[in-house]
This record gives C-alpha cells, sequence and structure tokens, in this order.
DNA sequence: AATGAATTGTGAAATAATGCACATGAGTGG
DNA sequence: CCACTCATGTGCATTATTTCACAATTCATT
C-alpha cells in the first residue's frame, strides 16, 4: 500500500480530480457519496475510482459509501495538499502576472514568495500581492535563501532551459514549465511540463476530426 | 488514415511536441532529423517517434531520416494547425487576461475574436489587443454570428458549466476549460479540461514521494 | 558493383491501465 | 436472527500503449 507498488500516474491525475466535487459537496453539507455518484461527477468508470483510491488504503465503507470529510482528507494526504508549499514564478510576462495575481494560488497554500524577470523595465515594479519583481540574476541565491520548492517557469521558450538550471542551481525540489519546450534535468528534481498550446492542438485536431464526419 | 484505425490520444499529444523542437531547427536551417534526436529533445523513446508518425504515413526516408520542412508541414497538417481558428474567451479575470493578451496566440493562427465577461465594471473596457469585452449575456449570439469555433473558459469554476452550455447554443466546435470542474456535454462537442491545479498536485505528490525516500 | 553504416517502418512481445463481476461486509426491516 | 439491499474492495480478463528487434531501404566509400 505505502510500499511502492508502483502508483499509475493516471491514478495520481485522477485523485486532484476526485477532490473538487468532494471540496463543494463537503460545503453543501453532504455527508456520504459513493464511487458511482462521483465517478459521475468526474466523468470516470466506477471501479476506476474505487481502485484508484485501494492503493493507499481503504477509504469507504461496504455498503454504504465514503465518507465526504474523511476522504477530501485522505486524498489531500497522499497528495500533500494538506500543508504550505513556497514557490516563486520566472517571467512576469502576461501568463506570470496572470497567475501570480490570481487568489487560487494562496486559497490552495501555494505561497508565492518570489518573482523574478530578466528585464531591466519590469525589476522593481511592486505588485497587487505585495512583492516586489527581482532580477533574474539573484535567482539561485533568492531560491536558496527563502527555501523555495517549487518554481514556475513563464519566459520565452529558449530561456526555459537556462532558467531550469538556475532554479536547480537554488535547489527547488519541483518545476512547473510552462514554455513550449521540454526540459531535460540532471539533478533529482521533478519536471512538470504545462504546454498549453499542447491543449490547444489537441482541441484542434478533434475538432477537425468531428468536422470530418 | 481516414480510417478510423482509432489513433491514441497520447500519440496525438506527442505530435504537437514533436513540432515544437521542429520549428526551431527548421529556423536554425538544420534540413534532416533522425528519430532518435528528435525523441532525445522531446523525451521519448525513438520507436515511439516513428510509431507515431506511422499513424498517418510515412515521411521518413530509410537509413537517413526526416526532412524538417516536410515533417513539420506533416505534422501541422494533421494536426489542422495550418490553418486560422476562430476563438472565444469568457472570463476576463486574471487568467483570462493574461492568455488574451499574449501574442502566442495570434503567432499559431488563433484569433481571439472576442471577450466576455458577467462584470458590468469590465464589460466595455478596451484591451491591448483592440477587442472590447462585452457582456456575457450576449455569448450565444455573438459566437454565432462571429462563426466561432472554440470557446475558452476561464470563469471561476461553478459558473463553467453554465458558460459551456451558453458556448454550445452558439454552436462553438469545441470548449477549453480552465476551471477545476469536469464539464459535461450533451451536443457534440469537444471538450478539453486544462485545469492547471492537477499539474500543481501531480508536482507536489511526487516532491513529496522524493523527501520521503 | 559490392560492402558497410545509418535509419526507417512495423510485427510481435512486453508493459500499463482500465473495466468487469463477484465475494464481502454494512445497514435495515421484519 | 435472518433475509435483503447496497456499495466497497479486488482478482482477473480485456484493452491500450510502449518498447523491442529486425527486415528493408538509402547513401557513402571503395
Ligand atoms: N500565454 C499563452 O497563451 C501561452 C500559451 C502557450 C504557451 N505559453 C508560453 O508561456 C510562456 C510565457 O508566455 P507569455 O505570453 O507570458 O510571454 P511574455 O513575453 O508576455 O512574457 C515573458 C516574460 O519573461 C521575461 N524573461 C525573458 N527572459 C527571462 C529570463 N531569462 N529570466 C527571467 N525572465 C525572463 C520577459 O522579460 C517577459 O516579461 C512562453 O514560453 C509561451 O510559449 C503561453
Ligand atoms: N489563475 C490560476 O493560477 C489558476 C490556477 C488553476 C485554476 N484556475 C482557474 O481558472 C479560472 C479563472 O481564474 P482567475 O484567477 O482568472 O479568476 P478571476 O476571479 O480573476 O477571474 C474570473 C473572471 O470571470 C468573470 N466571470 C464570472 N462569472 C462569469 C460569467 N458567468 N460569465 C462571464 N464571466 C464571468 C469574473 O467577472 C472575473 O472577471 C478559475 O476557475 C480558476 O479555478 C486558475
Amino acid at each position: 500500500m505505502s510500499k511502492d507498488s508502483k502508483i499509475p500516474n493516471p491514478t495520481i491525475q485522477r485523485l486532484a480530480i476526485y477532490s473538487r466535487p468532494l471540496e463543494i459537496l463537503l460545503e453543501s453539507g453532504l455527508p456520504v457519496m459513493s464511487s458511482e455518484k462521483l465517478a459521475g461527477l468526474c466523468g470516470v468508470n466506477p471501479a476506476q475510482v474505487r481502485k484508484d483510491l485501494a492503493y493507499f488504503g481503504e477509504f469507504g465503507i461496504r455498503g454504504v459509501g465514503y465518507d465526504v470529510r474523511d476522504l477530501l482528507q485522505a486524498i489531500k494526504g497522499i497528495l500533500a495538499t494538506d500543508r504550505e508549499w513556497a514557490l516563486c514564478i520566472v517571467g512576469m510576462g502576461h501568463l506570470g502576472s496572470g497567475l501570480v495575481q490570481s487568489e487560487n494560488f494562496k486559497k490552495r497554500g501555494y505561497m508565492v514568495k518570489a518573482a523574478f524577470d530578466s528585464d531591466a523595465g519590469k525589476v522593481g515594479r511592486k505588485l497587487a500581492c505585495g512583492l516586489t519583481i527581482q532580477s533574474a540574476s539573484g535567482i539561485s541565491q533568492t531560491v536558496r535563501k527563502l527555501g523555495i520548492e517549487i518554481g514556475l517557469i513563464t519566459t520565452p521558450p529558449h530561456e526555459a532551459q537556462r532558467v531550469a538550471h538556475l532554479l536547480q542551481e537554488g535547489n527547488v525540489g519541483a518545476i512547473l514549465n510552462f514554455t513550449t519546450i521540454q526540459i531535460r534535468t540532471r539533478k533529482k528534481c521533478v519536471i512538470e511540463n504545462a504546454d498549453l498550446s499542447v491543449k490547444f492542438e489537441n482541441l484542434v485536431y478533434h475538432l477537425e476530426q468531428l468536422d470530418k464526419v
């Protein structure tokens, strides 16, 4: 269970997805939930829900279902979203600024501790959230000093690899890369690519297929 | 190809990923590329690259490799990114504004034709790209009139399902949903969910696992 | 023209993920 | 206390995806 019995990656993604309706249902006071209902809300198979959870333990009651509060807490524990994480953003352009100003981060325990840009015209500018944009030259040092664990990259693509390097020098454990290139890493560091344009192209492909039929 | 020989979804995603280094390599003048090098740049297995392409035809030359220009064009043809697409954004908050102001869209042929918000304080505001924010009440009508094919949703989660409805009334063919809930659809419409927080939770989970070892 | 090196395209094997189907335990009502 | 219903947890079959391994083809060299 907590053994490294190799959890499928899709399972982790789905756990995150399951937690959304659970949060809403918890607020609305629903005490109990079945795998079938949850599956319906998330667009997956009920057996899938049960199997995903079974990788980590037994959270339900046979014949009854899952206690909403307990299940949500269990999922948060598994995903490690039940604590705060310190992060920084590199590249305060349109996307970076949009992300950092959003309330969504703080609400979920992601604390933006620093924002960097290489543009001298942007360095020193104060953001609504209280942070001041810092020069990209200080990334490694600042990241290390503030104990930042996660780095977001929203620079242009050709800068991403270099920035990733600096972040790793500063000892971040994970990088979320929004640019269109794949970052490579030598050090032990979790890399996740969130290339939005892949989503677009996926969409467009399927749309085209639809039209063809 | 036009056979429904069921293309794996991961294949489509990877085609998009392959196209990035190809674009760069084309500009830098490299004429030919092997599956092995391309695979290296994209972090996948070389056989995977060849198999992905093989679903759609033969694009390479044995013993030589792939012509960069031809391959890129072929991929764009497959993904249908070789033409313009009309899209709109609903929800001009932090994320929506960041997306729409980015140059990335236009550069890739995604033409933002309309931007909507329900906040009266935002309606009428003029954006840097020339568009004026319109009232969300006109979504269906405007979408239909302008022939918008793709709708982006960047409202708060609880509005997403309703907005999706309006977009479909206006006859969009595809929806890219950035909120945290899963949208359901009755009509024939391509839905893609781009829940960024799933990415975060994935990252945090793996980071926690690293620390444990 | 023949040899060797390179690299594709692809069937078949291996691996991964999903979904079925049912035994199992919990609650309910008589 | 028994029978019945519900919904979980899970072994196993099925389906999907990845990777291997090699014949086929191209090009360069002698
Ligand atoms: N916005 C989108 O819709 C979208 C979609 C897909 C992908 N992306 C990707 O997201 C990334 C950012 O997009 P954007 O629209 O915000 O771009 P942008 O040009 O608005 O912002 C980039 C910012 O990075 C800064 N920068 C450049 N080099 C830097 C460095 N070495 N260190 C620190 N900062 C540096 C620039 O000064 C600028 O402020 C791009 O890689 C783009 O491909 C964006
Ligand atoms: N920004 C992030 O980092 C981030 C991360 C993960 C998910 N998200 C998701 O992205 C979405 C948007 O995030 P944001 O930070 O931009 O939020 P935001 O609050 O800044 O913007 C939401 C905008 O939608 C508008 N709106 C509300 N109801 C509407 C309706 N019915 N029709 C049209 N417009 C409407 C609001 O007026 C507001 O301008 C949210 O669902 C959020 O969960 C954002």
